[in-house]
DNA sequence: TTGTACGCGTTATCAA
DNA sequence: TTGATAACGCGTACAA
């Protein structure tokens, strides 16, 4: 337990001032005389007075500390939207407390429960991909509590939120391999129900059908996890195919790493053979080799910006009603995995 | 701000019942009939009680909430520390509140007040790189409020902390490398202040005074970052020697794979010319070609162990005296980048 | 077993 | 400009 420390009472004695007068003079708040201002900081130092932060959240029913649930942290993407969050969050005088979901849904709603009894000020959200409904929020919304998604939301949901436009970053992807002179695509998908990964596969469609290119149910593979194993596991389903692809569009950098390896261990070369492209900039990705092609997003700037979204409306009650979306662009990083076929 | 809530007066209003009653009710302290006890629970599940955790943390002056400090987040080490964290305190009813330093000793000098101003009962630290002293420990200290180092401390410091064996890990790694026949190791390293660097260290030269072998100081080179970078530029500093190492054991993952890069690229094959070990097991380390042998350490049981500490003296006054110290081990991971000289 | 009364440290309101 | 006082919601001695 801490040691027993100076309050705002103890100044007031030592001064033979009021309490209420410490605190204005404090504060800075109300018109305050120079004088006893000056004697109260002097003193305050002094005693090194430290303000119980506990204590005036009590009393003002705000606690600046803002909550974060995100499904993991061990990726690059998730890190550095942290990083992004704190780092904001910091500068305007709030605290952040960290939840993992771990991907699951279960997890998530327990982390609700938990930010909520902390009496955070406000929630930033990423869904876990086995979340397919809202419910788990419901007292959030009851108790009118800020409420911020970024990257991953549920389709067609109207909730405020950052995300980047992911259908464009699949539609760079794909338009990429075909100007490389590629013709039959295939596309590695996550679930459907969210955002990133149906927009990035609607992205793929849409370069596709710009080319004149029909889509083949064949080629389009989706899987769970996103894994490194669901990467190798679908690359034997699409060498399988009476024609195997001659590129691949991968909604995630862990999959597409999966794959290079499982198309190298079946003798293909890439990108010669069978050129790649991944989505989300991970660490490793430009490690591989080849070095993978990937769409990086702007993970720090969209933790700046959900927690800029989120204060909004802490600080202005009236904001929380409507929802209001900001979209970021995704940019495409061309390497080696992805290059043009060479003439042998 | 958050609507108006049912709070245990509230209760005690609509069951005509003392404030008292019903808080003893829901705690389940003191006795309490059973009748009455049912009433209340009763009632709270209806009005969707929720304690109100700032007004008792103000009260009991505890917070249930424990401050971390990291370095950075988006690495896989401390990510995963992070993750065991978050686990364990979660399970013992306690928040995380998460600070990075960036490496800085300022910010992370910041972070500590921050944490003090937000009342925590407790905090975990890992140093910066740029830490030199415990100056900005000293108000954690004056206050008596429990602390734990994880990882990364200053050499010959008495603080209670977690750390891994690292200089039995670079012994193993060195070992290792010298089972494999080579007999010119070279040895990156990382700032000597921090225990972590300077027990690798110790552990490479054990290794080699075991096997009769002296030190060679051309063969260590130290940087400061221990990035991708530094390793590009300590493989040109080793490759204009008279006589160039067939072996490398890096400190640091990063630095490894950045030797790997430039070894390649001045036409040396890892590991026929040159072997090569890292340390830290880094995601990117499997997926490297050729796969990198590293040491794993156990991060997420560390996090973990080092949660359980600070609990212990978080709940025992008495123990907060007597710095203790936990020590887990490290693990060689031997993948091809050690592999034997290929008899060609 | 239950109720009374007070304090945790701040801030906000009202009066002086 | 300052002071007195009442909350904020909960826990706990002490009394009944």
């Amino acid at each position: 337990m801490a040691l027993k420390h100076a309050s705002i009472s103890d100044i007031a004695k030592e001064l033979n001032l009021a309490v209420s007068t410490v605190s204005r003079a404090l504060s800075g708040h109300s018109r305050i005389s120079e004088a006893t201002r000056q004697r109260v900081w002097q003193l305050a130092e002094q005693l090194n007075y430290q303000p119980n932060h506990l204590a005036a959240a009590l009393r003002k029913g705000r606690s600046n500390t803002l909550g974060v649930i995100v499904p993991n942290i061990d990726g690059h993407f998730f890190a550095l939207v942290v990083k992004g969050v704190e780092a904001v969050a910091n500068q305007a005088g709030f605290n952040v407390m960290l939840c993992q979901s771990n991907e699951d849904y279960a997890h998530e709603a327990k982390n609700v429960e938990t930010l909520i009894n902390a009496q955070v000020d406000g929630i930033l959200v990423s869904l876990a991909r086995t979340t397919h409904d809202f419910k788990h929020f419901e007292k959030v919304r009851q108790r009118n509590m800020p409420l911020v998604f970024f990257d991953r939301i549920l389709n067609g949901s109207d909730v405020s939120a950052v995300v980047v436009d992911d259908q464009h970053g699949g539609y760079l992807a794909t338009r990429h391999l075909l100007a490389q002179g590629r013709r039959r695509i295939a596309h590695l998908g996550g679930p459907q129900h969210l955002n990133i990964y149906k927009d990035r596969y609607e992205g793929y469609c849409q370069a596709l059908r710009e080319a004149g290119l029909p889509v083949e149910e064949d080629l389009v593979v989706l899987s769970k996890d996103m894994s490194l194993a669901d990467g190798a596991v679908s690359i034997r389903q699409l060498l399988a195919l009476p024609q195997r692809p001659d590129a691949i569009f991968s909604a995630g950098d862990f999959t597409a790493v999966g794959a290079l390896q499982a198309l190298k261990e079946h003798g293909l070369r890439v990108p010669h053979d069978v050129a790649l492209g991944g989505f989300g900039n991970e660490t490793f990705s430009s490690l591989t080799e080849p070095q993978l092609t990937t769409i990086d997003q702007q993970c720090e700037e969209m933790g700046g910006a959900a927690v800029r979204l989120l204060l909004e409306m802490v600080q202005e009650t009236s904001l929380r009603l409507t929802p209001r979306k900001i979209v970021l662009e995704p940019h495409l990083l061309m390497r080696e995995s992805s290059g043009r076929r060479q003439e042998a």
